[in-house]
DNA sequence: CGACACTTTGAAGACGATCAACGCCGGTGG
DNA sequence: CCACCGGCGTTGATCGTCTTCAAAGTGTCG
């Protein structure tokens, strides 16, 4: 909310908060309530946006009516720099809020301008796509050669690490179905998921997960994994389990 | 080969020949044998290369022995760019020559050097990689919502329009393996595929391609078309059909 | 000519999507 | 206060698609 939420944000890293708060005058906060979209697929790229709370569900809609989510962003990451740069003048997804969302909206000059004066700024957003295109590489190579169930506790596991949940015991932050749609997978299928995982030592419940044993599903490996050390994930959730 | 090359890539564009000229003195040329690896996945990124003829192939390698080629890249594209303002210092693919190859290598302070100092190479960088980050959400869309037809004359399609062949009579540039591969589905499966294509007006025999008529697989339309106009690819191939 | 990689084809099996039905809960309106 | 509705989640049965294993055919390069 404050600037203290902003400055913490990858793309503002090592920029001076004098300078930071002479920035932070272009942008407007907006609110948005739960299920209201923040932009459309196609439609021409007018704004970019910091989210300082709540959560936003970044969609592709296919022509078949088949819909799939991209990503689940929340407070501190932004929405729309990846596509600011890009040749093509419009958004690639639609982002609609999940929950109800606060956000800071500027111009897209804003993030050309400062890209171009503030070396600093541009070399974080460089970081930051460039470490988006690995995550996308990744998202390519788990839908291509992981099972459901692989995908599943892969994806039970980072929300442990990034919402620093203890694995023992959390809830979903997420509805079922909007997990089912992240991971590219039916909410049948999510669901039916859900029961075999239990042979492997993921309990849930209703909303309530409890990982007790990562060992047991040690075929179950994210690609992050495939080189040792290359994976925050597993490397985290293997300290928290002991 | 020449400068000239080198001077056609979009990371270059819009940088003045002195300047262009003065930064590629860091550069070394290197040729790389058919099936020579130039890097590989988790080692550390050292060097940052441009393709100057042939081509390359990136893969990932799964733990249960499975491989998924990433991107497949010709001369003028470039190589370990992405992975360089990345945060993991270790390249995150396979870097393989598919054909004779040759490179311009850099050392990674030189990218980083020049996207410091020259901000326009710097905003080439970043479109550059916004646009990879695009092509990856499709990528992403594609595998979870398409069939393996779909996908094959998607890619078909592509090809023609990147290598600006004739649609109704072409050679397949690449193995049928690697192309199976790069879609993300077993050899027999993409064998099996072609046979069906057929009925939609693709003929494949060897590696002669002959593509007749698109409109029949209206239905078999790619990610990119899902909003009017995002999609070059079917808008070239529905020009060179007339 | 022979080794070897590439390609094709067949048959079986696994997996996820689809269609359908039902239970559950929160909200709305009579 | 209760009845109704709609969104969500679960479960069952079926179907189509892709993978897997196996074998044979094709091509190329030494």
């Amino acid at each position: 909310m404050t600037i203290d939420a902003v400055r913490r944000m990858p793309i503002f890293a090592g920029i001076a908060d004098t300078e930071l708060a002479r920035l932070l005058v272009g942008g407007v906060t907006r609110s948005i309530a739960r299920g209201d979209v923040v932009f459309t697929h196609g439609e021409p790229l007018k704004r970019f946006y910091l989210i300082l709370s709540g959560t936003i569900q970044l969609v592709r809609t296919t022509p078949n009516g088949n819909a799939l989510t991209i990503a689940i962003l929340n407070g501190g990451e932004s929405l729309g720099d990846d596509e600011i740069m890009d040749a093509c003048r419009s958004y690639r997804t639609t982002a609609k809020a999940v929950e109800n969302t606060t956000i800071l909206e500027f111009p897209v000059s804003w993030l050309k301008e400062t890209a171009k004066l503030n070396t600093d700024f541009a070399l974080n957003l460089l970081a930051s796509l460039s470490n988006r295109v690995h995550l996308a590489e990744i998202e390519v190579e788990h839908q291509a050669t992981m099972s459901a169930p692989q995908l599943v506790a892969c994806f039970l596991q980072r929300i442990c690490v990034i919402h620093d949940f203890d694995p023992k015991g959390f809830d979903l932050p997420y509805s079922k179905t909007l997990i089912a749609s992240r991971l590219g997978m039916e909410s049948e299928t999510f669901s039916r998921t859900l029961s075999t995982l239990k042979v492997h030592g993921i309990t849930v419940k209703g909303k309530h997960v409890a990982i007790n044993d990562v060992s047991s599903i040690a075929d179950y490996v994210c690609g992050y994994c495939s080189i040792a050390g290359e994976c925050p994930t597993h490397q985290s959730i293997g300290k928290k389990l002991g």
